[in-house]
RNA sequence: GGCCCGUUCGUCUAGCGGUUAGGACGCGGCCCUUUCACGGCUGAAACACGGGUUCGAUUCCCGUACGGGUCACCA
């Protein structure tokens, strides 16, 4: 599979094809990658499809769509877990030919009986080991069985986590985990290390959910390294988990939706995304808007910190809003087009971008904003907008439709200046002036400034909403 | 419950024995201003608690509390 080139890193990112690329599984994805792109290494992807019952076409589309459009790129094809399950039973025969593990006949009413037991006298709930010493000559016959590694008893397991320091965990703690299931397929437990060897993984970076793993993991390494070489300790990395804005779980409820969701539904950059998520967890000085390139430069393990993060929508918005303000407007104008739909210009929407980006934190609010560029006559009014238009402004907008009528230079400094001294004329603050047009050409009472407006909308357009609204 | 991890403003974080505890989001005020934003200035806001160690602890050690993770023939 991968020939390790010495001293180079290699990363891997393992989601498990059973739902979308949520905001957890995205910043794991990004910090692996990073990792890699980093240090000038590689960024590996694998599919840990081994549940045949859960994983789905439908989510390995939207997890290898959502990390395409986080613009995370891989190495090499993706590695299909589920493809490799004879190399995996391989490897565990020879871990048990080496005595490494053994065959565990016992059945499952039997270990059900074990665990309520354990339960009973408030024991730790662990595989007690009752097949560890016995020869399967024992067992009945055609009886089927499970492989179990074979962990030491004594002694214990010490990572030295990138994230975490130095943990270590007795491994009395630890039970003889099954291997190889009774239908001869590998768990997670031995694909993974199996995968990640093979792949040439040199760092595991994950959440720290998988901490506990790693105890467990690790001595497969030791045992295969001791059958036939080759399989050094990887480095390990394990970062905390991402919490909702109340401290719990991330749920459906606050964060847990898929990235995609974050850009249909609410209208994230994925510069934002990215940039949001890699502070999240992580932190480099006062540093808060990072570029990717940036972030290539300046991303190492040791900037993670080790408690849960809050996910904060607010914040993610405040950056969105950023990256909004410095798209190019003509990669900006489609995707607001795309949401107001119809007849939508996207020649006018480029032109407009930059009066209406200061405006939004999101496509949403910029594809409203730019909503009366496409109104249609007469104008809907929103009600504050309504109240502007009463006896009082529809006369100001004819004193203003007569004066702009008059007016041949289109131009913001020029519809400026007449309106400027149609408001000395009739004593009156612009503002007196401005609103009512506001509300004549936009429907609203906020927007972008009203020259702008006017030059947006055209001579044409503008003086027939503002008839349309005179007295 | 066993084991493991964590705890600096509401939130994300900087700090790595001696700081007026810094920045960002959010919130309040002011400025800019035709509205709303943007931008600028400014204000309130934190070292979970108790013991040590030390001349000196936010920082090191030990407890307590609280929070999280994990204990499958799931991954």
């Amino acid at each position: 599979m991968a020939s390790p080139v010495a001293g180079q890193v290699v990363t891997r990112f393992a989601p498990s094809p059973t739902g979308f690329l949520h905001i957890g599984g995205a910043r794991t994805a990004l910090f692996n990658w990073l990792y890699a792109r980093h240090h000038g290494g590689k960024a590996l992807l694998r599919i840990e499809d081994t549940d045949k019952k859960r994983s789905t076409q439908e989510a390995i589309d939207a997890i290898l769509d959502g990390l395409d459009w986080m613009g995370l790129d891989y190495d090499e094809a993706p590695t299909f877990q589920s493809q490799r399950a004879d190399r995996h039973a391989e490897v565990a025969n020879q871990l048990l030919a080496a005595g490494h593990a053994y065959k565990c006949f016992a059945t499952s009413e039997e270990l059900e009986a074990m665990r309520a037991e354990q339960r009973a006298n408030k024991q730790p709930m662990r595989y007690d080991g009752r097949w560890r010493d016995r020869d399967a000559s024992e067992a009945p016959e055609g009886a089927s069985f499970v492989v179990r590694l074979k962990t030491p008893l004594e002694g214990e397991v010490t990572i030295e986590d990138e994230v975490q320091g130095k943990v270590s965990v007795r491994n009395e703690e630890l039970d003889d985990y099954i291997i190889l299931r009774a239908d001869g397929t590998p768990t997670y437990m031995l694909a993974v290390v199996v995968d990640d060897h093979d792949m040439g993984v040199t760092h595991v970076i994950r959440g720290d959910d998988h901490l506990n793993n790693a105890f467990r993991q690790l001595p497969i390494y030791r045992a295969m390294d001791e059958i036939e070489g080759g399989w050094p300790d990887p480095v390990y990395a394990h970062i905390p988990l991402i919490h909702g804005s109340d401290g719990a779980k991330l749920s459906k409820r606050h964060g847990a939706l898929g990235v995609e969701a974050y850009r249909d539904e609410m209208g994230i950059l994925s510069e934002a995304l990215f940039n949001y998520l890699l502070r999240l967890g992580w932190g480099h000085g006062d540093r808060e808007e990072i570029s990717r390139a940036e972030a290539i430069e300046l991303f190492d393990l040791s900037g993670v910190g080790k408690s849960p993060s809050r996910f904060d929508l607010k914040k993610l918005e405040n950056l969105n809003g950023h990256y909004i303000r410095e798209a190019d407007d003509a990669e900006l104008a489609p995707l607001v087009a795309a949401r107001i739909g119809g007849d939508a210009d996207v020649g006018l929407l480029a032109s407009a971008m930059p009066v209406l980006k200061t405006r939004a934190r999101n496509l949403m609010e910029l594809a409203d904003g730019a909503a009366f560029l496409f109104a249609k006559r007469p104008l809907e009014m929103t009600e504050k907008a309504a109240g502007l238009l009463d006896d009082e402004g529809r006369k100001r907008l004819s004193a203003i439709s007569a004066a702009l009528a008059k007016e041949n230079d289109w131009t913001i400094e020029a519809l400026e200046a007449t309106t400027k001294s149609l408001a000395d004329e009739l004593e009156l603050g612009l503002g007196k002036l401005a609103q009512p047009m506001r509300a004549a050409l936009t429907g609203t009472t906020t927007s972008p400034g009203i020259f702008d407006v006017l030059v947006l909308l055209g001579r044409e357009e503008s003086l027939a909403r503002i008839d349309a609204q005179a007295a």
